[in-house]
RNA sequence: GCGCGGUUAGCUCAGUUGGUAGAGCAACCCGUUUACACCGGGUAGGUCGCAGGUUCGAGUCCUGCACCGCGCACCA
């Protein structure tokens, strides 16, 4: 028996130690596995794209959950002989890192990006994405992550910019994305447009407002903005509110604040004739539902009132000010008129953007969208549709199933996507301008082009993901091989974003959808079940409690009895739990080796002995079945529950007399039984604590690989 | 408003197609010249949210309700 078995199990030096040799071995590369002759040179391919963390930082332990469980069905399929596939990546982020750094430079120099310029901003912005990627792949090392480096992509290299600008041509030339004036999301704070799911609802009290415009204006209307009234058009009402009737089609002039207004008076079903006075104040310049009313009934777009810092742009008293600031003044101006009917307090949902915190304020602005009910050239169906299809049709599996339910629900909810931003880290938009002329693609040759300024929203990027990272759009080996992938595997929180994104811009872009299954995890929350947080201080950092208790302890911890789609409780007294777990299984494998010193493998078994071995082939195929129906967390407790309360407490207890005693025979059959279990149960935990198994196994006489990782699964042996 | 999930032992959670309720932690009792005290053996603890229904049989299926959490939409 190696003397290394005299002392505790040590985690930290153990995992460094074992992660490097594997690295240096290639064999996470799957090339390299069938160069070896490890797997097959037609074996079945297995792969999985890792999600790409943002190089914003630092790994939180939902990161950690995402590699573990990824990790387990990698080791899993590789060792069962798949060709096996686990590319990993980073994501720029766009607009996260830059208001990260953007952020960091004010705090530090008080400068704003505009005082950098645009070349300045992005090398400080490279800079830090830099730092921050190294940090992360230290972070994915130290889980025991098995991801193929030599493959490594990031959304904004060359290869992904080039299938980026590809996938826009194609979409522009499809008649998919298009340039138009609507209302968008803007964030006065970011200074850029956001969509729909960056936006945060925050509850607030607010005052509603109920005013005549002027003293012969025939309809009181209620209104939570009466700064935004200055740019009205028109008034609302629904068509069988009988209090109104006689009202609609006429026009009023009045001068409201100093600005002079022009009002029309017109029926529309989508106006509650519940809510207020029955009556909507219609601003379309300022507000989405405004905009498409007005479309309706053919009243201007055109007056706008509110510029992008949020200032008023209008003549008069309001002149200049901030919308808070006009909206104190127009209420002591409607009271002084006497035009105000009454104020009562309500709650509503003010939207926020989700990284700056600023109010957003809607705003006509020229973008670049991406039309969901267009049919797709060739396909005869929207992109809305083929989303909807591609889950419905169950060519692909969403796990838990429950999900299938809010996906759908999102995606009839989709409305075109609005794909450009004002920001600068990102993709520019591919498209060149030149006078009259614009080229979309690749730059053009010659003189005088000028491209958009605008960069793409960072999902237009992410969407691609499952095909970028294998080459596309060269028709490489990796993508003929590893496409569509198997396993798309993240949180249940971006299942709309991210998800949704990857299999619309597939469909589009290769008519195929990205991977077959989805699974989704929940949640990590503090011991108290709150959101680990950086306000609240419960963060826990993955780092921390991998130096503390080592990395497979913390990967069991986040693995058993988590089920897909559930939110879970993480404690260090958890993860303590399993650390005594891995120092358990290193003294079952001290007493095998020392108790087994010399046996025949060979030796064939007593009845017992056999029936023993037969109970964990029942176990091996049973946590197969648990791993392949994706009940990864079922698996983990099955063999957890063995190793400690099967093999330890009863297998070996019962051992120590018959090793003890005369019976040569039984002796014999036992220690080479003693030492197939350990070997078939080395085999089992692998995928789910790599490092104190791996180590184990490099001592075992049944050593028939390198490396466990590479073994043979026990089903398969 | 539309939709999703949860409610099982003191705590955290499993319970795969309906067939006598499980694990971990905590508690209590016993054990220690030993592979491991990062241990072993044992005990106690549940009308499975409530009310109906289907069934020979329901934690599991159906209906309704209550409470908790969440998503989307609206928010004039």
């Amino acid at each position: 028996m190696p003397e290394k078995f005299l002392r505790p199990y040590d985690s930290t030096a153990t995992e460094s130690r074992i992660y490097t040799a594997w690295e240096e071995s290639g064999l996470f590369n799957p090339d390299e596995c069938v160069a070896q002759g490890v797997t097959r040179a037609d074996a079945p391919s297995y792969s999985v794209v890792l999600p790409p963390p943002n190089v914003t930082g630092r790994l939180h332990m939902g990161h950690a959950l995402m590699l573990a469980v990824e990790d387990i069905f990698i080791r899993y399929k590789r060792m069962k002989g798949f060709r096996t596939l686990w590319l990993p990546g980073t994501d720029h982020a766009a607009i996260a890192t830059q208001s990260v750094v953007e952020k960091q430079i004010k705090k530090e120099e008080g400068l704003s990006r505009h005082d950098l310029g645009r070349d300045e901003l992005l090398k400080r912005i490279e800079t830090f994405a830099h730092e921050s990627h190294d940090t992360i792949i230290g972070q994915l090392k130290t889980m025991g992550a098995s991801l193929d480096w030599s493959r490594e992509a990031f959304t904004l290299d060359e290869t992904r910019s080039r299938a980026v600008r590809t996938v826009f041509k194609q979409m522009s030339d499809a008649g998919l994305i298009y340039r138009g004036l609507r209302i968008v999301n803007w964030d006065p704070k970011g200074q850029t447009t956001i969509s729909d799911d960056e936006i945060v609802y925050e509850e607030r009290t607010a005052k509603l407002y109920t005013f005549r415009y002027s003293k012969d204006f025939p309809i009181p209307v209620a209104t939570t903005r009466p700064e935004t009234k200055v740019g009205d058009v028109g008034v609302a009402v629904h068509p069988d509110d009988a209090r109104y009737k006689e009202f609609v089609g006429k026009e009023y002039d009045a001068v409201f604040c100093d600005v002079p207004i022009h009002i029309k008076i017109v029926a529309d079903a989508e106006v509650d004739p519940a809510f207020g006075t029955g009556a909507v104040g219609l601003t379309p310049a300022h507000s989405r539902v405004d905009w498409e009313i007005a479309d309706r009934h053919d009243l201007s777009h055109e007056v706008i009132i509110i510029n992008e810092y949020a200032k008023m742009t209008v003549a008069g008293r309001l002149e200049g000010k901030k919308t808070s600031e006009a909206r104190e003044t127009v209420v002591e101006w409607l009271t002084s008129e006497g035009l105000l009917e009454k104020e009562e307090n309500i709650v509503q949902n003010v939207a926020t953007a989700e990284r700056t915190g600023g109010i957003v304020e809607p705003l006509p602005k020229l973008q670049w969208w991406i039309d969901v009910n267009k049919p797709v050239p060739g396909r005869e169906k929207t992109l809305k549709e083929l989303v909807i299809e591609a889950v419905r049709s169950n060519a692909i599996t969403i796990i838990p199933e429950y999900f299938e339910k809010t996906y759908f629900h999102w995606v009839e909810n989709l409305r075109d996507w609005c794909i450009s931003r004002q920001i600068w880290y990102g993709h520019r938009i591919p498209v060149w301008y030149r006078g009259e002329e614009a080229v979309v693609g690749e730059a053009p040759e010659g003189e005088g082009w000028v491209q958009d300024e605008d960069t793409l929203d960072t999902w237009f990027s992410s969407g691609l993901w499952t095909f970028s990272t294998l080459g596309w759009p060269e028709n490489t080996k990796d993508f003929q091989t590893y496409h569509p992938t198997d396993l798309l595997e993240t949180g249940y929180d971006i299942l709309p974003f991210w998800v949704m994104r990857m299999i619309l811009m597939t469909e589009f872009t290769l008519g195929t959808i990205p991977f077959k299954t989805v699974y989704l995890h929940g949640l990590v929350r503090d011991a108290s079940g709150r959101k680990m947080s950086k306000s609240l201080g419960n963060n826990m950092d993955p780092l921390d409690v991998t130096a503390k208790f080592g990395a497979d302890a913390a990967r069991m911890a986040l693995v058993v009895g988590n089920t897909p789609g559930t939110d879970m409780r993480m404690s260090e007294e958890k993860i303590k739990g399993y650390s005594r777990f891995a120092n358990k299984l290193w003294n079952i494998a001290r007493f095998v080796l020392d108790s087994a010193n010399g046996a025949d493998l060979s030796t064939e078994l007593t009845a017992g002995d056999a029936e023993l071995l037969s109970a964990l082939q029942t176990l091996s195929r049973d946590v197969s079945t648990d791993i392949d129906e994706y009940r990864i967390y079922m698996a983990a407790e099955k063999i957890y529950h063995y190793a400690w309360h099967e093999l330890a407490d009863k297998i070996l207890e019962e051992s120590k007399p018959i090793l003890s005693g005369s019976d040569t025979a039984a002796r014999a059959s036992r220690q080479a039984l003693l030492v197939t279990l350990l070997d078939r149960t080395l085999r089992l935990l692998h995928p789910f604590m790599p490092f104190v198994t791996e180590e184990i196994w490099q001592s075992m006489p049944t050593k028939d690989a390198k490396f466990l990782m590479v073994a043979r699964w026990p089903d398969a042996v």
